[in-house]
DNA sequence: CGTTGATTTGAATATCCTCAACGTGCGTGG
DNA sequence: CCACGCACGTTGAGGATATTCAAATCAACG
């Protein structure tokens, strides 16, 4: 169930790799493909190999930059800046000059038009890292909203790229991170264009359990501070239809809810087989 | 109609400027908003400002690269591959060690997973750059397939890193592209997750419409490459579903389609209007 | 000119949306 | 501490939309 997908593997294989140009890897001829079920980009890419408890006292690229010494020598890091739940962290458009380490609390990301439409992109939680998918625009692509009383550790860009820029471990490391963004971004594509209802919170409740267990909190139960509206903006739904999917997996005997936020898996096996119940388009 | 977005304007500006870190850029307190309307990552993102045909004999990133003076000099772009329809640029989790530039013809890139299931991620036609998408991660993200005789320029990885290492200019405008390929990703989310199956087509013959202009081809008739089923792939429909679109919007006067594959667009008003119908989630 | 694969169309069904009513929990302020 | 208000969540019923399976049609290509 939550084995590395090959293109995973191949991921952490390669952020291990210190020098920039290495001529021998060995391109596997066997063609790597991506897994539906969720995880696909999780956590443990963060970070290579070692890092386990990163999520304690400092998130996962702190703890990075110290191994890397590129944080306080250089300047990098910054103190924590706290947020109210509904408060912003940066704005879609602004130019980025700072990236952001979660340290505590969650996060949405969300793409905004100017019809008035909007879309959930992503939920992040303590130890991820927010605004890198802007990095190569210099300008961040979404808001970043605070779900409940949060902590994030700011990241000077100007001088985390310059870093990079003689650093080439901790430049892999960036790049791995953009990378999971954008793996994570083209794996929601398909979330939402060939999955349906049920399979989607399924595979959500999946991707949200291995995030959890990642960070050493309980994958079997946890609470989920998002509104159901927000879940049904991320998996392209209404909220009334999210909020029948969860009684559904709960009388199916998958899931137990408790107190609207706490979920509880019961069956992990059913809820996975729900993935492959549909072939797709 | 098609004008540019807050964002889009921000990134022309952004890649137009040649050096690394310019401590001066105003950070408009606006907040800036994406636009539901197709085009939001066009062509014309591509290159900041001249190289208004590069698409006739070179590719984009040629021109540029050639206008840097990083080609030829130091052999970052070698000779065009020819692709019949079908074949395979380059597949998922393979280490990347060239990105292309599409000379002629269209390609899909598609998302596969090991239970089957796949997702289009979007089609590209001549002057994209392909490939891009897994450049942080070192790794092709999806398959690029070609849909009909294709031509496309590769482009040494390495070398190209290395030459932007070296020039700043070379490095935003490569940056640029790849945050073109994450803000596409991302608004297709927005598309998937927001809007019902007319608005979804209605968006995407917009969108090819827009690209087919930048092209120097007429925005007003074009042909469809790609099959129904690719289509309904990519807008999470089925291609029945997209065949009766099809012959709604044409009976709606808003279309005509002549031999399958050959859109006219006869009320891009009432196209567009389609887009601001329903409010989304 | 016939074969083949893609597309269109039809009919029945499943899924999801929509509107509306009601329940629940949380925080505020008395 | 309790009562109240309010936002969020749940549930129901009906309708719109999309899927599914099947059959017919079309276009391309040898």
């Amino acid at each position: 169930m939550h084995t590395r997908t090959p293109i995973e593997l191949e991921l952490q294989r390669h952020v291990r790799l210190d020098t920039a140009d290495q001529g021998t890897r060995a391109s596997s001829g066997v063609v790597n493909t991506l897994r539906s079920a969720p995880g696909t980009t999780s956590h443990r890419l963060n970070h290579g190999d070692p890092c386990d408890q990163c999520f304690q006292s400092r998130s996962c690229l702190q703890a990075v930059l110290l191994r890397e010494g590129s944080m306080d020598r250089r300047g990098v890091a910054r103190a924590a800046i706290r947020l109210g739940k509904g408060q912003r962290l940066f704005a879609t458009g602004r130019t980025l000059d700072r990236v952001y380490a979660i340290r505590a609390g969650s996060f949405k990301s969300v793409l905004r038009c100017a019809d008035g439409r909007q879309q959930v992109l992503g939920f992040h939680v303590s130890g991820d890292m927010v605004g890198l998918d802007g990095f190569a625009a210099q300008l961040y692509l979404c808001d970043v909203v605070a779900m409940e009383a949060s902590e994030a550790c700011e990241i000077d860009a100007r001088a985390l790229e310059s870093a990079a820029r003689e650093h080439s471990m901790l430049r892999r490391r960036i790049q791995s991170l953009i990378a999971q963004s954008m793996l994570r971004a083209q794996h929601n594509l398909l979330v939402l264009g060939s999955m349906q209802g049920a399979e989607r919170l399924a595979h959500f409740l999946l991707d949200m359990s291995e995030r959890y267990q990642v960070l050493g909190l309980s994958s079997r139960e946890f609470a989920l501070r998002m509104t159901r509206k927000d879940i049904g903006s991320y998996l392209g739904l209404y909220s009334e239809t999210v909020s029948r999917l969860f009684t559904r997996l709960e009388h199916a005997g998958l899931i137990q809810v408790t107190r609207r936020h706490r979920v509880q898996i019961i069956d992990r096996i059913g809820l996975a087989a729900l993935l492959s119940s549909s072939a797709g388009h």
